[in-house]
DNA sequence: GCGTGGCGGGAAAGCGCTTTCCAGCGCTGC
DNA sequence: GCAGCGCTGGAAAGCGCTTTCCCGCCACGC
């Protein structure tokens, strides 16, 4: 147990080079190396089961080969997705990915922010949604500014007024769209399960839909607020069964409240889509085997990942660059005409 | 930008004391400080916003404060739910979790486990599943044992017979005790959709669903094997209704499974769980609002990845320990009497 | 023949921290 | 009164690497 880790300067040693051409040999500086030290070198290092100490070259070099990824809850598959969208990217470009995840409280983010400015994480994705809290806020913005000043960087998925990189989804145009279609399936009276106030992709998404419904001529929907969870839809799905509205389609801001709020209503007795239609956002990959499968506004969620990664781990320039993702409306089984 | 970062020397210096104070005073050494020095330190660092440089420390320390996490796929609830577990205990034991994904092929899963020794990870959890590729196993106990050779510390999620810590859930006795609660709804025609079959967790959900078929008296079932997935399931399904099986039940290995096979026999007609009653295994959470309700076996999922992060958290002796978890039949309305 | 420049190699100075070791000092015990 | 001890503070030696700087060598041109 615990033998000590075979170091550089063992190498060179054994390799009767000195420990400057080593460690040219073994991590390709811009010098060259005459072939017969190189091979000497990296045919011991290869014997003596060499790993370079990441920490020493981190020390060494000023900077990092991780990545942080910030997320809410990884077991939400909307965030797992974009999860797994950030890792293949950061992996590709043999970084290590950093995952910490927030139980959405606004502090634990700037914590984790903190920790990986420690670490000279080379960069970040923040995969949180933004809130409206603005003293939360604007800790958060300090910490950024003090990660960027530290020569990392910084992006977002989804909206962010944080002077980042950003990937912003289609969450007003596709709420709109959505809103739209279901007009023109007949629905005159609808309901909506928004998020939390504060969140702000809860209310855009919610203010997309509104303007959808206006520009359909239809009544603004009765709206209630809920947690950004499966239960946050079966609850607020129960309060609108018995605040006796009288919407024939409901729009929960999410693929996974729709899901707890279609709990909720079988629950009650209400059938889906014959005495209620119902659309989320998102379109989640797991839950597209649903019955009655789930009409929403679908997000290439892994490949927004991919895109945040892509945009934090390429140089860029000062400029926050913003990448906008469209969303597309997927009518399935869950909303029917009226 | 690119400031140049707050070091321990420029608070040292600041406050007007040695290296070694300041130090001491910030990261809780086990020697005393007067308090007016330590008030005096802890003042000016706040002022500066300094924050230590992880990898010095790391260096200095020879140890760091990373702790990896090893899954085949992050979508997968599977994993997903254990990695929340894994984080969480992480977390609040200060640590910083690494998250490093194979995409299932064995020899990503040793460049990982050789790219977080270069980091000096403190632990490892690995939550793939274990194969039975002898090459594969063997490269990966070499890799396991260099990474415990240089002090750190390993657990596996499920079955591994690598000499580490292991959480171990009880794939054979729950899909036993599943075999059997199936028998007593009646079926006397049982169908397996299986795994690969060099995986382990899915060759043991096999051995015990048979054992139980066979306590019950019941003929061993057809068995068919697909891709550890969704789609493998959805394609295994396919299989089995082309090859004219008379089974009245089937048991899909993983509930994700499961959810690919009820798509499956959705689209041929077959009805759930009137033509055909249906189990998995897992009880993943997301899926728990699916309809009908899939009958599956419950693993703690979460719980294991704090249990196995609890494992290689504290010291232990040189013993490998094992946990074992039990699952737990849930019948559901997937599955009916015949 | 000698200055020049390019090139491969090594010595050594860090990178930012931890920790050992030593110095000084005020007490205690004889 | 003094040796001895415990305690606090500082100097300095690393931790394992990268990178600058310098040196010697070998064409080359005049």
């Amino acid at each position: 147990m615990s033998a000590r880790q075979v170091t550089l300067a063992e190498v060179a040693k054994q390799a009767g080079v000195s420990l400057a051409t080593a460690s040219r040999v073994l991590n390709g500086s811009t010098r060259q190396v005459s072939e017969e030290l190189s091979d000497r070198v990296l045919r011991t290092a290869e014997e003596l089961g060499y790993v370079p100490n990441a920490s020493a070259q981190a020390l060494a070099r000023n900077s990092s080969s991780l990545v942080g990824l910030v997320v809410h809850d990884i077991t939400d598959p909307y965030f797992s997705c974009i999860a797994a969208g950030v890792t293949r990217v950061a992996e590709e470009a043999g970084l290590v990915v950093v995952l910490g995840t927030t139980g959405r409280r606004p502090e634990r983010e700037v914590e984790l922010l903190s920790t990986l400015r420690a670490h000279r994480a080379r960069a970040v994705v923040l995969a949180g949604s933004r809130t409206t809290d603005r003293a939360a806020q604007s800790r958060l913005a300090a910490e950024i500014d003090a990660f960027t000043e530290q020569g990392g960087r910084v992006a977002c998925v989804s909206q962010a007024k944080l002077g980042t990189d950003t990937v912003v989804p289609g969450n007003r145009a596709g709420a709109r769209a959505l809103a739209r279609s279901l007009a023109e399936l007949g629905h005159k009276r609808f309901a909506v399960l928004g998020g939390p106030a504060e969140l702000v992709v809860a209310r855009d998404r919610l203010a997309g839909f509104k303007a959808g419904l206006a520009d359909a001529g239809i009544a603004p929907p009765v709206v209630i607020n809920g947690a950004f969870t499966r239960d946050g839809g079966y609850e607020a799905a129960l309060e609108l069964l018995t605040s006796k509205s009288r919407a024939t389609c409901v729009f929960a801001v999410t693929d996974v409240m729709a899901m707890g709020a279609m709990a909720a209503l079988r629950e009650r007795g209400v059938r889906v889509p014959e005495d209620m239609s119902i659309a989320g956002f998102d379109d989640i990959p797991t839950l597209r085997d649903t019955v009655p499968a789930l009409s929403t506004v679908r997000l290439p969620l892994e490949h927004m990942g991919e895109l945040a990664a892509g945009l934090v781990l390429d140089a860029g320039g000062d400029e926050a660059r913003t990448v906008r993702v469209a969303g597309e409306v997927v009518l399935r089984a869950s909303t029917a005409h009226n």
